[in-house]
RNA sequence: GCCUGGGUGGUGGAACUGGUAGACACGCAGGACUUAAAAUCCUGUGACCCUUAUCGGUCGUGCGGGUUCGAUUCCCGCCCCAGGUACCA
């Protein structure tokens, strides 16, 4: 029989799901090892090619490891609440669920198709009751609890109480939102609201204001995605920074031990360094400035308090909540002019423009607290309300930005630290001699620190402190399709609803749009109240808080009384490879973290790191395209002629679009708000620009593996995507190649066939050769697959069947291993061809994986390049036999070499036994 | 802007620890088989120069420097591209 690989691929798909080949056990004499792939949100538009290439990876190595004797835990699941679906329920007032049901099972399909051994008895839905109770019993556990910074760990907050209730709060340590002293007897005497109140200054899920992008056109708030240059994408309407009341998680408080645990785990540098950088520890001080004229008093951190006596001016975000008490008179109008111009921007913009400086005087001084000069306070847009304490010390002198405002603004600049040239640029190193700077002359600047740092403290005005970037996470959207929080409030409290009364599930609502007053969609819910009285919250939780525990799910996925049975978490225990794309490094990979350390805080699990082992697959990218919208119309004019008006780049839809050129009447129906657009043409055509980003539905860049799957088959598309280079690298999709590898299947298969596609197959003693190109193949695929090299496994196995093809090798004790080898790689034409070579259907996937024997590779000559002046001129066979002088005299004699000689002397050899020579002329 | 990664033939990529740059494929060109096509197989294929051809030479891993007998690999300074930048997932 010919090759049919749709057949193959088929009955063996059946035969796997209908015998469970790939359940996994939840105890075993074997040793476990549990597999993860960073599960999809399953989007309208398909699996696209860049989802498999990590699956795939992951799917050999459980294969693999399953060869190797283990048993393997490897599931999957679909992250399935999500933007995207809601966005389509806004447009076309499809229930979410709906959408997310069917995308699901669609991707379902596609997966299947693909020949994963995934453990599909696991699955999970982040968006289905029976899991998101459990993502809302977890946000119970961190309302419940405080973090202790005395013990380094959360507890329970019925604890805190009673330390209230005994002692007051004056001696607890904790990571908590701003809160007065009391006493025991005061604690005692407030009432259930105000020390609610208190408490929640110390539970891990809190409520705190925080600034959100704000559209009032559209009434609601918008993710930074869907903010274009201040316009929302949908609609182009004016977006603004605001408060809002919102849940947060007191992430920050796990800082420090986010950082730690990175010594722990086995991931990349990039990434580990990444998540450093995200979490952003520094030391420095805290500095009061008191202000002249009031009682209060400006808080600044300084990583250099050294530079105190540089500090000619302060400067505070625009929001900071002192801006308005504290302007004077005169400036009023500027500052509220500068401060409307700031809540346009974007924190991204603000952080991103260096090259335009701005700010505006308040009015307003403050006293140093050393010099006692009168210093000036600015607000200005590139201090940031989110950082630090939102307000600088600015040291023009040894501060590139504070130089920069500086000099914009003609504010004096004082040089303190000998070293520079304060006249050109700012001297920002923390390198020399302390001058201009009082009781600090003379000192270095790491003594200055030290030493600034005691007078503070002395004086009461200051200390040391350790600051961190990393902030506490918002947890509440406005949004309709995500987790409902689990809280509802009594005379403005909020209180956990019973844990007996969870899930507490997605109201139905009229519409999926914010109300009339800018209420979140659950708000529209009818007659939704707690015990038929009290308001429900109505934010639902992010994205990212069903995917921040699901891989302990998969360990008992159907267990209804807990998360996850206690035995089953200690069994499974860490995930032990973790595959994913490496933008997930600051976001989901840890908030993962931090909720695995929580609810290793409160005993449930006996690890405080979720991923032993980290490796990032990189994108495959999509070639986008794009339209560009005339702002405030419903016009788009082509990519060569944009120039000439103010518009708006979105993305057209790869489908409408071919060469580049835009498909009018595709585009119009691909979006209802298209179906009247308008277009400005080139010579009759409307050119699309087009950038290489990631492949997204957002981006609306996505190919679908499936018409792959028709042509060349699952295996081809498993290798291809393999073949198409190094795991973790970011490359953009296209087919070309993908023949080869298809062949390369084809020759595989013939090697088990005679010429008229019999199978066939010899039992006699292979030939030296073919043992030494499979051992060769064994050794590579074994290390190969152990670094995470696939692509280079695909070319040695191509490599090993054009020699067994030359050799016309086809005998047994080959073609068996060889079999096992390609199974992880290729499952289905292996499972076929070991059914073909007489073995049990089945036993395929849990035979041993093929032992390297060294005795089939060893050589007895190397064919040495000989290099004159580190070039190469000729190759010369020499026995390995052979020492470094005897070679040197047998290479120096050769005709050949005498020849690059010309008689000369060589000065030096340079001899690397098995690798090189090179003559130094 | 900041953090992280990347840049090698016409294309995807290989070269694992500083040791023959371009493995393996795709594409292209030529050939075999065929009535023809598909499929399959064979040969060639980094650029430039010399040569009738061989033999041979020079250059070449984003750009400019450096270390080294020897650099795609290490160091310094740039350029470009991608990911992230806290409400996309």
């Amino acid at each position: 029989m010919d090759y049919k690989f749709s057949e193959i691929e088929g009955k063996w798909q059946a035969f796997w799901a209908k015998n469970g080949t790939f359940k996994a056990e939840n105890s075993s004499n074997k040793p476990k090892y549990y597999v993860l792939d960073m599960f999809p949100y399953p989007s309208g538009a398909g699996l696209h090619v860049g989802h498999p290439l990590g699956y795939i990876a992951s799917d050999i190595f459980a294969r693999y490891k399953r060869l190797k004797g283990f048993n393997v835990l490897h599931p999957m699941g679909y992250d399935s609440f999500g933007l995207p679906a809601e966005q389509y329920a806004i447009q076309t007032g499809q229930h979410p669920a709906i959408t997310t049901t069917q995308n699901i099972n669609r991707y379902r399909e596609q997966l299947d198709r693909i020949g994963f051994s995934f453990d599909w008895s696991r699955e999970i839905k982040t968006s289905d009751p029976n899991y998101y109770r459990w993502t809302q019993w977890i946000f119970q556990q961190l309302f419940n609890s405080w973090y202790n910074t005395n013990s380094q760990k959360a507890e329970s907050i019925d604890i805190l109480i009673s330390i209230f209730q005994n002692e007051g709060n004056h001696g607890v340590k904790a990571c908590a939102s701003e809160s007065d002293e009391f006493t025991a007897s005061q604690w005692n005497s407030f009432d259930e609201a105000t020390q609610q109140k208190i408490l929640l200054n110390y539970r891990i899920a809190y409520l705190a204001d925080s600034w959100v992008n704000w559209c009032p056109a559209l009434g609601t708030v918008l993710a930074n995605d869907e903010v274009k240059d201040g316009y929302s994408e949908r609609g182009g309407h004016p977006v603004e920074q605001k408060l809002m009341k919102q849940w947060s998680l007191r992430i920050a408080a796990y800082a420090d031990r986010l950082l730690q645990g990175l010594d722990l785990v086995d991931w990349t540098d990039p990434i580990k360094e990444m998540q450093r950088n995200w979490i952003g520890k520094s030391e420095g001080a805290a500095i009061a400035f008191q202000l002249l004229g009031h009682s209060e008093n400006i808080t600044v951190f300084s990583t250099r308090p050294d530079t105190i006596f540089g500090a000619t001016f302060l400067v505070l975000a625009p929001e900071h909540e002192l801006v308005n008490s504290i302007t004077t008179q005169n400036y009023i109008e500027a500052v509220k002019a500068y401060q409307q111009s700031a809540a346009v921007k974007s924190e991204r913009d603000r952080m991103s423009d260096v090259k335009t400086i701005s700010g505006q005087f308040t009015g307003a001084y403050v006293q140093h607290p050393f010099s006692n000069e009168k210093i000036p306070v600015w607000i200005g847009d590139y201090v940031l309300a989110s950082y630090g304490t939102g307000a600088v010390m600015a040291v023009p002198a040894h501060d590139s930005r504070d130089y920069a405002f500086a000099k914009h603004f003609n504010l004096p600049i004082v040089e303190v630290v000998a070293g520079g040239d304060i006249s050109i640029a700012s001297y920002d190193a923390k390198e020399g001699t302390m001058i201009n700077s009082d009781f600090l002359n003379g000192l270095n600047v790491k003594e200055a620190i030290r030493k600034v740092i005691e007078k503070l403290e002395a004086a009461g005005i200051g200390k040391g402190k350790v600051n961190f970037r990393l902030r506490d996470a918002i947890f509440g959207r406005q949004r309709y399709w995500g987790e409902p929080i689990p809280v509802y409030y009594k005379n403005e409290i909020p209180y956990l609803i019973a844990s007996e009364d969870l899930p507490l599930n997605l109201p139905e609502v009229d519409k999926f749009l914010p109300t009339e007053d800018g209420e979140p969609p659950l708000a529209r819910a009818k007659d939704w109240k707690y015990k038929g009285q009290y308001n429900y919250e109505t934010t639902t939780m992010p994205g990212w808080a069903g995917s921040s525990w699901y891989y302990l799910r998969y360990m008992d996925s159907q267990n209804e009384q807990e998360f996850a049975n206690a035995d089953s978490l200690k069994y499974w225990n860490q995930v032990d490879l973790y595959i994913g794309g490496s933008e997930h490094a600051t976001g989901h990979l840890l908030y993962a973290r931090f909720f695995c350390k929580f609810l290793f805080d409160l005993g449930y699990l006996n690890f405080d790191e979720p991923f032993k082992k980290l490796i990032n697959q990189g994108m495959i990218q999509g070639r986008s395209n794009f339209v560009y919208r005339i702002n405030g119309t419903n016009q788009y004019v082509s990519y060569d002629l944009k120039e000439q008006y103010q518009t708006t780049a979105l993305h057209a839809d790869v489908n409408c679009v071919e060469n580049d050129q835009l498909n009018i009447s595709k585009f119009k129906a691909s979006f209802p708000e298209y179906a009247n657009a308008e277009f400005v043409l080139s010579a009759g055509k409307y050119h699309c620009g087009f950038e290489v980003e990631k492949m997204s539905k957002s981006k609306y860049n996505v190919v679908n593996p499936d018409d792959i799957i028709s042509r060349y088959g699952a295996d081809t598309l498993r290798m291809y995507e393999m073949f198409l280079g190094p795991l973790e690298q970011s490359k953009p999709w296209n087919t070309n190649g993908i023949e080869g590898v298809h062949k390369f299947l084809r020759k595989f298969w013939k090697l088990y066939h005679d010429e008229q596609f019999n199978f066939s197959i010899n039992e006699a003693a292979p030939s030296k050769e073919a043992y030494k190109s499979l051992h060769k193949l064994i050794k590579k695929v074994q290390e190969d697959i152990e670094r995470f090299s696939f692509n280079t496994s695909v070319s040695s196995f191509m490599i090993c069947v054009n020699e067994l093809q030359d050799l016309k090798c086809n005998n047994r004790a080959i073609l068996k291993e060889l079999v096992v080898l390609l199974s992880p790689y290729a499952p289905h034409i292996a499972e076929e061809l070991w059914a073909l070579l007489g073995y049990e259907n089945g036993t395929l996937s849990t035979t041993a994986f093929p032992t390297f024997d060294p005795s089939y590779l060893v050589e007895d000559e190397f064919s040495y390049p000989i290099s004159i002046n580190g070039k190469t001129k000729i190759n010369l066979a020499i026995s390995l036999q052979l020492e470094q002088q005897a070679v040197i005299d047998l290479v120096l004699s050769s005709e050949d070499v005498q020849k690059y000689l010309e008689g000369k002397t060589p000065k030096k050899v340079i001899f690397v036994k098995g690798k090189i020579i090179n003559i130094v002329l």
